[in-house]
This record gives structure tokens, sequence and C-alpha cells, in this order.
DNA sequence: ATGGTGGCAGAGCCA
């Protein structure tokens, strides 16, 4: 089979209802992980997503803030969470296929804007958040496991628009990228869409705060999609659907999708 | 250096 997988930041589920309907309709990815959806999980709007044929649903939610889900048109089991940096916030949910294959959706914390855990509890708390998920997956060697979602952080110079006025800007700071490095590597992850797609700049996120955003271009790739090195060599077909970035009322991210020939 | 926009909730926090 082949599973296409989709991860995107909605920035609330509710509002945004009418454009995960669309991507369903028009992408029709197997599965679809959405974070940032800013509700409980009673407060999905389930049916809209099931009449578009996923039926089938894993999430965590809290009033107004974070929110991970997982829509499948596939049968899924719920596989837990784990409360990384103890946050005690909705930022991970995991759900196995009938065929074993697991998907992790996670939603790392933006870490406020100063890059200094002594002056903002944000920041270090976005480093043990990724240091935890590290030493996890260090613990727990993933195998036919697929890793999704906003992870905040920027690794590379080609993931940003400008590599030197963003190192000292969070999410491209070099103890960041240390720690997301760490934690691929810990795992034995291996990005997916960049083994797709090794050069030039690649972005899956630009500010709201830029009213010309597809001009400015000033963007960041935060939003990734990393498979276990078993099953990394089944990943194909990775995209960035940039055009979603401006449709109507948009989420500032635009969804990442990746292709596995299981 | 600053401020720029958006969502939730209904002021201020978070991104």
């Amino acid at each position: 089979m082949t599973l296409t997988i989709a991860t995107w930041n909605i920035n609330s589920v509710r509002l945004r209802e009418g454009l995960v309907a669309r991507l369903l309709t028009e992408e029709a990815p197997d599965v679809l992980c959405l974070q940032e959806c800013k509700a409980p999980v009673d407060k999905i709007p389930l049916e809209a997503f099931r009449a578009a044929g996923y039926g089938h649903i894993v999430a965590r939610g809290q009033k107004g803030y974070n929110g991970v889900a997982i829509l499948s048109k596939l049968p899924l089991e719920d596989a837990g969470e784990v409360d990384f940096a103890g946050l005690g916030h909705a930022r991970h949910v995991a759900a196995r296929l009938e065929n074993g294959v697991v998907i992790h959706n996670v939603y790392v914390p933006a870490g406020g804007d100063i890059p200094d855990r002594a002056l903002n509890v944000k920041f270090g708390q976005k480093l043990d958040f990724v240091a935890h998920l590290r030493d996890f997956f260090r613990d727990n060697a993933p195998q036919k496991a697929i890793l999704v979602g906003d992870l905040n952080i920027a690794p590379r110079e080609d993931d940003v628009w400008n590599h030197k006025a963003l190192l000292k800007i969070v999410s491209h700071t070099p103890v960041e990228v240390e720690h997301f490095t760490d934690a691929q590597a810990a795992g034995n992850w291996v990005d997916i869409t960049r083994q797709d797609i090794p050069d030039g700049r690649l972005y899956s996120w630009w500010s709201y705060r830029s009213p010309d955003w597809d001009a400015a271009d000033k963007g960041r790739r935060l939003d990734h999609i990393w498979a276990s090195r078993d099953i990394a060599a089944a990943g194909h077909a990775s995209r960035i659907l940039r055009p979603v970035r401006g449709w109507e009322q948009p989420s500032d991210h635009a969804p990442v999708l990746a292709s596995f020939d299981l």
C-alpha cells in the first residue's frame, strides 16, 4: 500500500474547519495530523471530517491553546501520549495503523521571543521538551514509525529566508538546532522532506505580521516529517503546499506531505 | 530597535 500523510498547523480547527475539509477533498491524504487545534477534543468538528471520509480520529485537546489531532481514512488505534517536559499541554498524541505503523503527532512549544532560558521560561521549556523527546526515542527506538508536526525549529541554513539574520531569532538559534539534530539522531530518524528535496530553500511558515508574505517570502521550515530508519527508503513524493498559505483566512503554516510505499 | 497580525476570549496570553 501507499500511505500518504500530511501535517498542518491549523491555528484553530474550529475557525478553519472549511479549510481542513478543502484540503482533505483536494489532496485526500490517508492521514492528516493537525496541530494548534485550540479546542477541547469534544469541540473538534468531527462531522465535517467524517463526511469527507475521515471517520477515524485520535486527538488530545485543551481549551484555547495547543491541541493535536490525527484524522484518518484508515482505522486507527490510540497509542497514547507523552507529556514531554511535564508541561501538561496537549502537544503530542500517537496512533497505530492496522499495518503496525505508529504515527507521532508533535507540537513543540514556540519558545517565546528571547532565546535565553534565564530570561525566558518558555525558551527553557522548549529546549526541555525537545531534550525529553530525544531521550524518549533514544530509550524507545522507533520502528515502523512516522513522526510529524510543528517542531518550531528550522534546522538548516536553507530552511530560513536569512540564516545570519535569524541566528538570534527563536526557531533558528544554534542551541535549538543542536537540540533538534540531537533528537533526530537519538531516534535514528530520517528527515523525509529533505531526503526527497535535498537542495534549495524550503519553507512551511510565513508570519501573519508580514502583510505581503508571498512577495517578501520571509519563511521558515518549521513543520517536519520524519520516519524511522527501517521505513525511510519507502518515503517519497514530499511536498509543501505553499498555495494553501494564500487561501482565504489562512493558517500561517502550509501543509507538508509525504508518501510511503509500505 | 521596533512593530507588525491573528486566535481565544472577552483582558491579556500565546503564537
